[in-house]
DNA sequence: GCGACAG
DNA sequence: ATCTTGTCGC
């Protein structure tokens, strides 16, 4: 039940949701708006298929630069809010993310998101959603398009770049961060241009497909929802 | 109208 | 998102 900035309150339906759209990704901040980074965030969420109690378990972990060393760690969990709706994703896992935050400490300066940030139809996915929410630089780290293509090759090597663009526009990047693996696609949250967005996903790779943050996130939020299950949440 | 569709 | 062990490749 976290409240969205300028005081509205958070919508409960998919209608109401897109209605707010615009005015909100109105105020995301494309223009890297950081200070010293020594916390770096991670945040995902996760939740059974075909759950009709729409459950929704979230945890953001907190790791210290550049070791990428466990700081803390925060879950929470929701549950009747929207169900998955595409394009809404951030409506849907937000509120259990903020309430993680709520949670959190140390609070990190700057979170990786688990889904798209304006690589989105509305140039407002999740990362855009839970930066503004949470008035935190976020980016958005993504394992698949939503909308847009990739523009011209993709070389199957560390580093390799390609742009995601969708009507025209520069939405984000393809990022291949292990050979022969599927690229994963980094786009703007809040308040972190993409070039910073790009540095920060790249140093925190560790050799592996996915970003640290993120995947200790989604390990995080794995671990709640098994556990979670049956005990407190 | 049809197909696509983050997690 | 989740159901799931072993297996192929670097």
């Amino acid at each position: 039940m976290p409240c969205l900035p300028g005081g509205l309150p958070f919508p409960e339906t998919a209608a109401a949701a897109r209605l707010l759209v615009p005015e909100l990704a109105a105020r995301v901040e494309t223009a890297d708006r950081i200070g010293a980074v020594r916390v770096i965030g991670g945040a995902d969420a996760s939740s059974t298929r075909f759950d009709p109690t729409r459950t929704v378990h979230a945890a953001i972990v907190a790791l210290g630069w550049p070791a990428l060393s466990r700081l803390g760690e925060a879950g929470a969990t929701t549950r009747g809010g929207l169900p998955y709706v595409p394009g809404l994703l951030g409506f849907r896992e937000v509120p259990a993310l903020a309430a993680a935050w709520a949670r959190l400490d140390p609070r990190p300066d700057l979170l990786l998101v688990d889904g798209h940030g304006m690589a989105h139809p509305k140039g407002f996915g999740i990362a855009c959603l839970l930066g503004l929410v949470l008035d935190v630089p976020s980016i958005g780290v993504a394992k698949s398009v939503l909308v847009g293509e990739v523009e011209g090759a993709l070389p199957d090597a560390p580093g390799a770049l390609a742009p995601l663009v969708w009507k025209g526009r520069r939405i984000g990047v393809a990022l291949r961060t292990r050979r022969g693996a599927n690229p994963v696609y980094v786009s703007i949250g809040h308040r972190v241009s993409e070039a910073t967005a790009l540095d920060w996903v790249e140093r925190c790779l560790r050799g592996r497909r996915l970003p640290e943050p993120v995947r200790a996130a989604h390990d995080a939020a794995g671990a709640l929802r098994l556990s979670g299950l049956t005990a407190l949440g």
